[in-house]
DNA sequence: CCCATGGGTGCAAGATCTGC
DNA sequence: GCAGATCTTGCACCCATGGG
């Protein structure tokens, strides 16, 4: 298998205020009653709940045997992902608004595309699709890899946490994340680590790195959690606070309740300006 | 009414399987 | 080992349909 994913993402900026509005505008949520919506989705919970394949895959869950149908699905399927030019004029597919990509390259019979959420095709699931908590279990296991800080550690999370984890349908919403300006006021506590995600944010609206994207959202999600008024009052988890805290440390080299991470970017500011 | 979408078809081509 | 069948991917054409 290749890994083609090398290219340039939109940052997550785009997610809140124009992929977002567009997916709701085109393939709308679960309450859709138009055709169109339905069958994109359809697509994308595929992708969601079975992880990334090609279209005949895909096709193949709903007709295992019968070809000729499972030929005329793939093409449909094929068709909403990558677009399609009839009669001159071409129409953008689900790819175009970076929701699906292709992940590599298939080898099992023909060389072809085997395609998967990207990270916003997955905050737009999490947000619009209404999964049960098994099916959120089921896109955090197919996606592990594309979001180890958060899916990788997803057993773990919910052992130390709970239902809580859950709670990571909330960032598809955009919560948070360009306000947090707002929340830092208010909880003194907060202010360093809120700081320390708007620089590590900033500095990721250079570099569309699908991996960067991946560790800036989980960052989010680590923040999110630290902050939910619920999950604060919650006093089993209070015991916790300390517990993600370090855990931030640990994995993000957050370093908390020193001077040291910002003498550190004044440092690297310093020296930027001098070069 | 228009245009995007749905449903159907055919063509091309490479990979793999099956029967001999 | 060979030939033909089948699977898989990809592209483009045609016409119908239905929602805006």
């Amino acid at each position: 298998m290749v890994i083609l994913n090398e290219g340039k993402m939109p940052n997550l900026l785009s997610y809140k205020y124009y992929i977002r509005p567009t997916a709701h505008q085109l393939y709308g949520n679960k309450s859709s009653k138009s055709k169109h919506h339905q069958n994109v989705q359809r697509i994308i919970k595929i992708l969601a709940l079975e992880g990334p394949m090609t279209t005949w895959e895909m096709a193949k869950i709903r007709f295992a045997t019968d070809n000729s149908k499972i030929r005329s699905k793939e093409k449909e399927y094929r068709r909403l992902l990558i677009g399609r030019t009839d009669r001159g004029t071409h129409s953008d597919g689900i790819i175009d608004l970076n929701l699906v990509l292709v992940d590599s390259i298939s080898t099992k019979r023909n060389s072809g595309n085997r395609y998967r959420l990207s990270l916003f095709g997955i905050l737009y699931c999490l947000d619009q699709m209404n999964f049960s908590e098994k099916e959120v279990d089921r896109v955090a296991k197919n996606y592990e890899i594309i979001l180890p800080l958060v899916f990788g550690k997803w057993g773990f999370l919910k052992s130390v946490i709970g239902k809580y984890v859950y709670n990571i349908s909330l960032l598809g919403k955009g919560l948070l994340f360009d306000n947090l300006n707002i929340i830092s006021i208010e909880k003194d506590e907060f202010y360093e680590l809120i700081s320390f995600f708007g620089i590590k944010v900033n500095t990721l609206t250079e570099s569309f790195n699908e991996q960067k994207i991946g560790e800036a959202i989980s960052l989010w999600f680590y923040v999110t959690m630290l902050y939910f008024p619920n999950l604060m009052e919650d006093k089993k988890i209070k015991g916790m606070k300390k517990f993600f805290t370090k855990f931030l440390e640990k994995i993000m080299n957050y370093k908390h309740g020193s001077q040291i991470f910002f003498q550190k970017q004044r440092i690297s500011i310093n020296n930027a300006q001098k070069n």
